[in-house]
RNA sequence: GGGAGAUUAGCUCAGUUGGUAGAGCAACUCGUUUACACCGAGAAGGUCAGAGGUUCGAGUCCUCUAUCUCCCACCA
């Protein structure tokens, strides 16, 4: 007769257990796929890989990767438990833009001091400071989660390695051709006083004015416009070729004088100009808008740049304007055209403003120098003419990657077709520098600087998904050819936020499938963001923000992930409240306190009952058990892990608690059937406990100790 | 302007391929001589947004409408 262990006589306490429990794991090794006990005396075959997305580290852990983190380690744990050679390998992201802007507004703060009064080394210093604070933050959150993550192959998207992999594959695509330097419109951030692309820019809906007026009393036709400080710059007024309003003067220049500017206008015809819009005439600012360059360059027209990087006026504006905010400049030409009588119409619009993700501040469209992702352009790639676009058609369209929920594939796929030239230069400092060197003309590209004097590097650093893009292989070693990369790659699932399905899930398939020629994984499940009980997104301001660290001191990280994952799905959003952790919080403890109940009513038993040897009921119990349990694993593989999570605790709790054990308790009692009775409690109990040790791997972990036979080892590597 | 999603019990949401509506929380009644009050038993609560259609049968498929949410888009 064994004595009830004196720990399990009281409830289930999460803190007391959970920091060791992951020491213990940890320590086994067997987070590392190369450490895994081998099954049945044989070597684990298959690979079953996720790479973890890296947070930015600009601070801490929020519920969103909490749940990112829930849902991989359930898979990973799940597979680990099969039998496969599982790797989940952790990382974290240098974030460029976000990190260093946050570091600069955290050091103009305290300091008032800009980057430039710190020069570019001493900033560089500052900001790997604080980013190796934010990593040891977020890693210990990781752990604290319960996170089985092989720390041994953990990588950082600025480290050495993955420098190497972003000269390595930028120099491919530089000889290539798909990477180009180019002078064109390109988004200005006047706040962040860098380039950003496309998929930075937030769309924000303002009021606005769109005015009405001729460039001078002399000029035929009149324009409209929501900018008219931007037509000092304008160098042609276009109208749409069959429009007989303004046939007669297509063809003509007219000098004026706007605003104090003398400029020419040429009037020309061009199809993408609307009869129905305004007066059907646009003015052509080539300078600062891009369908207008798109003009420019299909009639050859000249350029005049006249807003500059800080959002002012040039000497080019004219001495009226010349100097000033493009907001204070609107309203001198506004002025400037009441006064003169110019004015035909003043409506009020609500337009969408361009404002930068990061900073908040409005897109200046200018024209600069930059270096680009060539889209569309052919190649040769493997023996094949091919796009970059099309790489990322086929690779989804094959259905070789499966994107879950699938409706997101059309979403991917409008987004290719959309999808422009990719500006990856950035004038900030934090990142990966631009392996090109100049002399004079002379440009270099290359892997490493190249030898002799004067040459100088390209002062810009690369968007930082850039390096995102190349995650799948270059956290296993690439361009080395190690036994990992064959091993591991393409990996099995891509788990992240629908939210940045365009900034990374298609960067990293434009980057894999060219350069490696193989999809970087096969599944992409995308999760939804957690809201908070309301419904409504976390934020500081609303002050509903859920903390993760501060749920697991409460309730235990078992309790978290429960409430994260259960009745989630695919695609949807979710919605965290305390009192669905804290209902969880008391399944851990009913796990804890059942498994005492039935240590204490087995504790006599000598032999334990083979299945096949049950008492009829005990059987149908057992065999209902089966059911339920492939029930579940027909779930994780289907992805369905919010069901899998929701269908074992209810399992556990209203059919094993509450009928199994209040049924056999009777008959315990009564000696009848008794050995019967105490053995199918025993299987039952053992089997959940793999069942659900995915779900909530602590508790689980903990009372095993006291289930486990002679020879089990933990239960992290029990077979499922 | 284009696209997607949501609308099911007071609240939050499940409902996988069409087969007599489910869970949790809240509220109600009762119970608790010991696994657990971080408990158990029971009852109550829904014309599944609305209208049509397909079908022997629709929450589930189709069409339309309404409301809400999100994404995409260089109409000046």
């Amino acid at each position: 007769m064994k004595n009830i262990p004196e720990e399990l006589l009281k409830p289930f306490n999460s803190k007391e257990v959970e920091a060791s429990l992951y020491k213990v794991w940890e320590e086994s090794g067997y987070f590392n796929p190369d450490n895994l006990p081998k099954i049945d005396g044989k070597e684990r075959e298959n690979p079953y890989t996720i790479i973890l997305p890296p947070p930015n580290v600009t601070g801490v852990l929020h519920a969103g990767h909490a749940l990112m983190l829930v849902v991989e380690d359930i898979l990973i744990r799940y597979k680990r438990m099969q039998g496969f050679r599982t790797l989940w390998l952790p990382g974290t992201d240098h974030a460029a833009i976000a990190t260093q802007s946050k570091v600069e507004k955290d050091i103009y703060k305290k300091e008032g001091k800009t980057r430039h009064d710190l020069g570019r080394d001493e900033m560089l210093k500052r900001i790997g400071e604080y980013a190796k604070e934010s990593h040891d933050t977020i890693t210990s959150q990781c752990r604290a989660m319960g996170s089985s993550l092989d720390w041994s192959r953990e990588a950082f998207t600025l480290d050495d390695k993955r420098n190497l992999a972003v000269r390595t594959a930028f120099k491919k695509m530089y000889d290539d051709g798909l990477i180009y330097r180019g002078y064109r419109i390109v988004n200005w951030d006047p706040k962040g006083q860098t380039t950003i692309s496309d998929d930075e820019i937030v769309m924000e809906e303002r009021k606005g004015k769109m005015y009405t007026f001729k460039y001078s009393k002399d000029f035929p036709i009149a324009i409209s416009t929501t900018r008219p400080e931007t037509k000092v710059g304008d160098t042609a007024c276009a109208v749409h070729p069959d429009d007989e309003r303004y046939k007669e003067f297509i063809g003509k220049t007219y000098k004026c004088n706007f605003a104090g500017a003398d400029i020419e206008i040429k009037i020309i015809a061009d199809s993408s100009v609307e009869k129905e819009f305004g007066t059907g005439a646009l003015g052509v600012t080539p300078a600062h808008s891009s369908i207008d360059w798109n003009i420019k360059e299909r009639h050859n027209l000249p350029v005049r740049v006249v807003i500059n990087e800080y959002a002012k006026m040039t000497a080019d504006a004219g001495p009226l304007l010349s100097g000033k905010k493009v907001t204070e400049a609107r309203e001198e030409v506004v002025k400037w055209l009441t006064l003169n009588n110019l004015l035909e119409k003043e409506e009020d619009v609500v337009q969408n403003i361009p404002t930068a993700e990061r900073t908040g501040g409005v897109i200046e469209p200018l024209p600069k120098l930059q270096w680009f992702v060539a889209v569309n352009k052919q190649f040769n790639h493997f023996d094949k003419e091919t796009t970059l676009k099309e790489l990322m058609h086929n690779a989804v369209a094959s259905g070789d990657i499966k994107i879950l929920p699938d409706r997101f594939d059309k979403v991917y796929h409008h987004w290719i077709d959309n999808l422009h030239d990719w500006c990856i230069s950035r004038q900030i400092w934090y990142g990966h520098r631009i392996p090109v060197w100049y002399k004079g003309e002379e440009i270099f590209c290359d892997i490493n600087p190249p030898t002799g004097d004067g040459w100088s590097q390209d002062e810009d650093t690369l968007d930082t998904w850039f390096s995102s893009g190349l995650w799948t292989f270059s956290t296993l070693g690439w361009p080395a050819e190690t036994s990992d990369l064959k091993f591991f790659h393409p990996t099995d699932v891509l788990e992240t936020g629908y939210d940045i399905l365009f900034f990374w899930v298609a960067k990293m398939i434009l980057f894999s499938t060219y350069l490696l020629n193989e999809i970087p994984f096969k599944n992409v499940y995308l999760h939804g963001l957690v809201r908070d009980g309301q419904g409504k997104k976390m934020s500081k301001s609303l002050g509903n923000i859920i903390d993760p660290v501060e749920m697991i001191e409460k309730y235990g990280a078992d309790a978290l992930r429960m409430a994260l994952i259960a009745g989630t799905g695919p695609g949807n959003d979710s919605k965290l409240s305390e009192d669905k952790i804290r209902g969880y919080k008391h399944f851990a403890n009913k796990v804890w306190n059942a498994t005492r109940f039935v240590l204490e009513k087995t504790n006599d038993l000598e032999n334990i009952v083979t299945v096949d040897d049950l008492s009829e009921n005990h059987k149908q119990y057992y065999k209902e058990w089966q059911e339920r349990k492939a029930d579940v694993t027909k779930d994780i593989e289907e992805f369905r892990l919010g069901m899998a999570a929701e269908k074992i605790y209810n399992y556990f709790w209203h059919t094993f608690a509450d009928v199994i054990i209040e049924e056999t308790k009777k008959e315990i009692m009564e000696n009848k059937n008794k050995e019967s009775a105490q053995s199918v409690l025993l299987h039952i109990l053992r089997e959940q406990l793999i069942v659900l040790h995915p779900f909530t791997p602590f508790v689980t972990e903990e009372v095993w100790k006291h289930i486990k036979k002679e020879e089990d080892g933990l239960l992290m590597v029990a077979t499922w």
